[in-house]
Formats: structure tokens, C-alpha cells, sequence
DNA sequence: CAAACTTAGTGTAAAAAATACACTTACTGA
DNA sequence: TCAGTAAGTGTATTTTTTACACTAAGTTTG
């Protein structure tokens, strides 16, 4: 029983969506590499660190944020931990992980969240585990390390399933903003149309959502009101 | 950085959510104390385990289930990863871990499930982590160890959740089964009463549960339609 | 064998929520 | 002032949810 216990590595890995009033994007980072492996093809991923010894989860995920983009208290949530042995068992994984752990055998768990913000409030930058970062639209995501396109397409899924429930989504506006400009967003995230007129009058019933008296300024078309979001 | 990531366990813990046809029940253990310390009082907690090296989380789960219940390919589900480094330094489990564990200053993140089982079905038996076990009415409770009580309280949440859109707690009832006997079990999941026509109009409109030419029998009233439930 | 007991089983009306659908209004720029 | 663009609005229909009380089928008891 002695070393059964002893190899296990813990990271966080974040799904990192960002808005910029027309498509829903995905935060993609590039990995680091080590210095005697940096001629080999570059590997995309999701950003993700190991935990901390006493960190906690949630404060781990925080700092992967912080780090990359400057950004503190924005909007993050757990969604699923992911486990399976096999998943960082692929020949381009084991590569990596030869060239840049400690300990490359090790069963690595992770504990993914997801992350809304908008993209004019980032310039996310190089960081301790990424040597280049990269904005890619929800369409577009290549092929990436590990399982993350599998972590992305979960997060995406519970996403969906907030944005459903209007519970979230509004950390992705500007802080005053139109009804057209949630429905744009919403459409985005779940993919379909929605209908205008049925639209409006849901998020009119929200309590969390309040009309201003002003409108959008700056528009060369009829200019629409603005509401902000109150979280209660 | 050479030790900041060397001490972590990760750890799955189950709400084993248990029914007689009356009651909802959580399967709790009394922790295996080491000899050295086999006086001290006893300590009572959801069943979990270490998760050995190479082992998935879904392995783990199944593993810690089938030691304590003999019962395999049963109802699991992974709902939340708890990994607050406070979550395991509160005197009385400071003094368990020190007595039990290898590396007791160890953080300790562990991975939470939800399972569902038949009462008549399971027998269980004290097992490499556990010297006793009970089953408890839910609102019946003791203080756990380390944050065990908060892991149950959101377990059950989430079987809620899932059991407002019917899509869980077939897992709970005999094969055949009443009407009746289904809203029992939800109303002792929801704690509140249900309307029986409205619950039955609900139900009969459900593809996966399917009406049999059969009664109930040894009943000492009105004997029931039996349904079975067929998931697709 | 009739009466008492127990749970099964049923329908309808009202209210609330979801859906489908098209034209007018306000502003800008040419 | 006209053309272009997106904002803003109401109603009818369907679907879903809720509230509510009596009869039916079996067993047990006297």
C-alpha cells in the first residue's frame, strides 16, 4: 500500500469563454515547452496548471485566471472532474508530459471550470504555462492536448444549460447594455434563433435585469434602451 | 516548485442514497481506526477511499460501492469535486489523520458521488475502510467527519434536480412496480407531497415507463397496475 | 355475506407559460 | 426627404401546470 497512493497529480483546467458581441470564443493557450524539446510541433490546450500543495480548487482556478488574464472576480464554476487513466495517454501526450513533468507517468485528475468574460476587457498574455495565448471561436477549436476538446464540449453543454435558465451570461455584456445585444449572445451560446418578441418578454420578467432611462448613444440606427444586471 | 505539487491525495467519496419503500436512507460507515488508537470515540462518514495509482474515478467509485455493498453496475453519478484545504483541519480530523494516514498535513481533495440502491438488496459489511456501517433516514443525520455533512446536503440537491425531471429513481424501485410506490419515493426525495392525479398524468406520459397486463398481489386492498421502467 | 376498511383509479376546468407571427417607430447618413 | 437599419410592440393559439373529490376493487371482520 505504501507508494499505491503516491502518484497522483492534480490540475485545474479552465474553459475560458469570451464575448465580443458576435461570437463566442474559446481562450486556447499554447503549451510551454521545455527547453530541449523546443523544436517539436506546438501543442494547443486549454489553460490548466497543477494544484498547489493547500491550494484549493477553487482558489487554483483563480489563479490560472489571474495569471493569464489580469482578471480577478470574474465569473467561474466547476463543472466536472475528469480522471480516466487513459486520458493523458496518447503518444503526443506522453511526449509532452516526458518532456515537461517530473513525474510523466503519473495519473493526472483534473477538475475543469468554466469561465465567462469579455473579450475587450483582456489581452490575455504568455504566462508560467503558456507560451502564447490565442482567442479561437467555439466553431473553430483545433485539434488539442489531452481530452480538453472533450472538457470544452462539457463545459459548453452546462453552459447551454445555465443560459437556458437565464441564470448567467450577463458577465459577458458591457455593464449597460440592449435587449438585442442578450439575444445576440444567447443565440450564440446555444446555437439557434430565438424569436424577438418572445425573447424580450422573458428577460422583461427577470427581476435581476433592470431598465435604464437612456438609450444606446453612437448607433446609426434606431437606438435601443439599456438595461444593467443586478445580481440579487 | 520541486515539492509544491508532491503531497496531494485525491480521495472519492459516495452518498450511497438507499430506499425501503418508506424511508430515504444514507449508507454511512464507522471509520477503521488504526490499532494504536482504537480507543478513541468512533467516527462516522460517507464511504471513500484513496484512489489508488491508475485508477479512474469512475473505478474508484464502482470499487469503493462494490466492497461495501457486494453490488456491481449500479447507479453512479459524479456530481462535485470539494477540495478546500480547510475542508479536513478541524481538530477532530487532524487527530483521525494523524492516527490513519501516511501523510496526514496532506491536502486532501476528494471527488463526491451520488449512487442509489435498494435497501432489500444490499446487505453491507464492514470492508478495508470501514469496521461498521448503517443505514440512516436522511433527516437523521449525525456530524460526520471532515465535511461530509455539507457533501450529503448537496448530493441530495442534485438528486432533486434530477428527480423534477423524472429522469432518475427508477433505480430505487422493484422491477415491477405501483404508481403509487414511484410517488412515494418522490415525495420522500422532494420532502413534500405530491398531487396523485397530476403525478399520474405525469408519469403515464413518460416512454420509459411501460404499463403491464398485471396486478399487484398479496396486497390487502385494491391491487395496483405494475409498471416497468425501460431506459432508453 | 354484509359492512367496514384500505388504497387504486379517474376527469375537468382554470390559470399560467410557451409559441407563432408582421408591422410601425426612431434614428442616421446620403 | 428618402433610404437604410435595427428597435419596439400585441394578440391569438397551443401547451403545460395546477387544483380539486368521488367511485372502484380488493381484503378483513363480525
Amino acid at each position: 500500500m505504501k507508494n499505491k497512493y503516491a502518484k497522483i497529480n492534480v490540475s485545474v483546467d479552465c474553459v475560458i469563454f469570451g464575448w465580443d458581441g458576435e461570437h463566442l470564443n474559446v481562450l486556447l493557450i499554447e503549451q510551454k515547452k521545455d527547453a530541449s524539446n523546443a523544436d517539436s510541433a506546438p501543442r494547443y490546450a486549454i489553460p490548466g496548471d497543477l494544484v498547489f500543495e493547500n491550494e484549493g480548487l477553487d482558489d487554483a482556478a483563480n489563479r490560472i485566471l489571474k495569471e493569464l488574464t489580469n482578471l480577478e472576480g470574474i465569473y467561474l464554476r466547476q463543472f466536472e472532474a475528469f480522471g480516466d487513466p487513459s486520458r493523458v495517454k496518447e503518444l503526443k501526450d506522453q511526449a509532452w508530459l516526458k518532456a515537461n513533468r517530473e513525474d510523466p507517468e503519473a495519473h493526472v485528475i483534473t477538475v475543469a471550470y468554466f469561465s465567462l468574460v469579455k473579450m475587450e476587457l483582456v489581452q490575455p498574455e504568455a504566462s508560467s504555462f503558456a507560451s502564447n495565448t490565442y482567442w479561437v471561436e467555439m466553431h473553430n477549436i483545433p485539434d488539442l492536448a489531452f481530452d480538453h476538446n472533450i472538457i470544452i464540449e462539457k463545459a459548453l453543454k452546462r453552459l447551454q444549460q445555465n443560459v437556458e435558465q437565464k441564470s448567467i451570461g450577463f458577465e459577458l455584456l458591457p455593464e449597460k447594455f440592449t435587449l438585442t445585444q442578450i439575444q445576440d449572445l444567447y443565440e450564440a451560446i446555444l446555437d439557434r434563433d430565438l424569436d424577438k418578441r418572445n425573447f424580450r418578454k422573458s428577460i422583461k420578467k427577470l427581476e435581476t435585469v433592470i431598465p435604464l432611462n437612456e438609450k444606446q448613444v453612437g448607433v446609426t440606427h434606431k437606438p435601443g434602451q439599456l438595461f444593467i444586471y443586478k445580481p440579487q
